[in-house]
DNA sequence: CCGCTTGGGTCAGTATCATTGACGCATCGG
DNA sequence: CCGATGCGTCAATGATACTGACCCAAGCGG
């Protein structure tokens, strides 16, 4: 429990590599493993906020992603929720299911294909996502304002760059396109 | 919460001038969610790769960081990867039992505290682990050739940001010393 | 109108990773 | 010798994910 890192953790007399010219060094060996590390302890306590929240509400992580993503993307179709999370149908409907009957997402037939089911987020589901967010946000905001403005835009090249195909894909359709089915708030 | 975000970034050697006013931008709340997004999907995919050649073998990620960590630090003690990992001694020992019987760790007694068992990969976990970075070693290479040396240090920036104070302490114990106070090696 | 496809839901069974709480044992240190 | 520590372990539980099969309703081409 008692967290001894005594001393000021910030000093910053790093044995930094990439001294002289920034040659090719930073894609050592060493400092790969270095992004394992960092990608493990970032996004463990990246999440480690909301999962807090999470838990009282006996919700989980899958619930957040959920909540997320709707809210990102009102009126999404299932086919394509189901894509960006890249889970099963099954993995997906046993937290979707429950949401919508505990009222934080509504489903609503698509008009031009009635078998399509857009998904929204209730006032209650936008105001739990809300608070995730405020949550999440807090720690992103402190690592971000820490780094700087030009270590963001490194920080959002690299982490663009681990995607493969699939995610990229994924991730324009979600930043991308306002869409077109409508439904931009 | 801790409001003081002031204290230790007086010490940080800031890489621009940074005049307030337009700079903050970054903080809005859509470069945020943007963040939240970036990590879901850069995440997932970073870990894909080593979750592949795990399946064959029969084990999953948690087998996959006693590894990396393990191999980081070679006669780490359980303690010591149980604060690492943070998760609870069955968590661990469900998975490290099996490992050390498949012959992947050896356990040590310590020499001034025979209490300890000094974990240690063989020579096949050694192996299992070299193959499981290999792979991984690609996806983070990609990202970093593309994005740049700058962008790497912004993303190394942001990530130690992310974590929180039980994970900087475990970071820098990591990465930090290598041997030093006379006890280990 | 008739099939076939597609969007979506569901049943049943299984695996991994994590949790809590309690107990046992050997060793350390005063 | 006694209490604290390092480690292992039992039992029960829960969240997330998977596979494969099957069903319904709606779209769509012929």
């Amino acid at each position: 429990m008692p967290a001894k890192i005594s001393a000021q953790s910030a000093e910053v007399p790093e044995r930094s590599p990439l001294p002289a010219g920034r040659n090719l060094l930073f894609l050592r060996e060493e400092e790969l493993r270095l992004a394992q590390d960092l990608l493990f302890f970032g996004y463990r306590d990246f999440t480690a906020g909301a999962d807090e929240i999470l838990v009282e509400l006996g919700m989980g992580r899958a619930h957040h992603r959920v909540l997320h993503f709707v809210g990102r993307r009102p009126g999404i179709t299932v086919g394509d929720l189901l894509g960006i999370l890249a889970i099963t149908k099954q993995s997906l409907g046993r937290v979707l299911q429950p949401m919508v009957e505990d009222g934080y997402v509504t489903q609503t037939p698509g008009r031009s294909d009635r078998r399509q089911r857009l998904l929204t987020l209730t006032e209650k589901g936008a105001a739990l996502e809300r608070r995730l967010f405020e949550r999440q946000r807090e720690t992103i905001m402190r690592a971000y304002r820490e780094a700087g403005p030009v270590a963001v835009e490194g920080f959002r090249r690299v982490m663009r760059g681990l995607m493969g195909e699939q995610a990229t894909a994924a991730f324009e359709l979600l930043e991308g396109p306002a869409a077109e089915p409508g439904t931009s708030r």
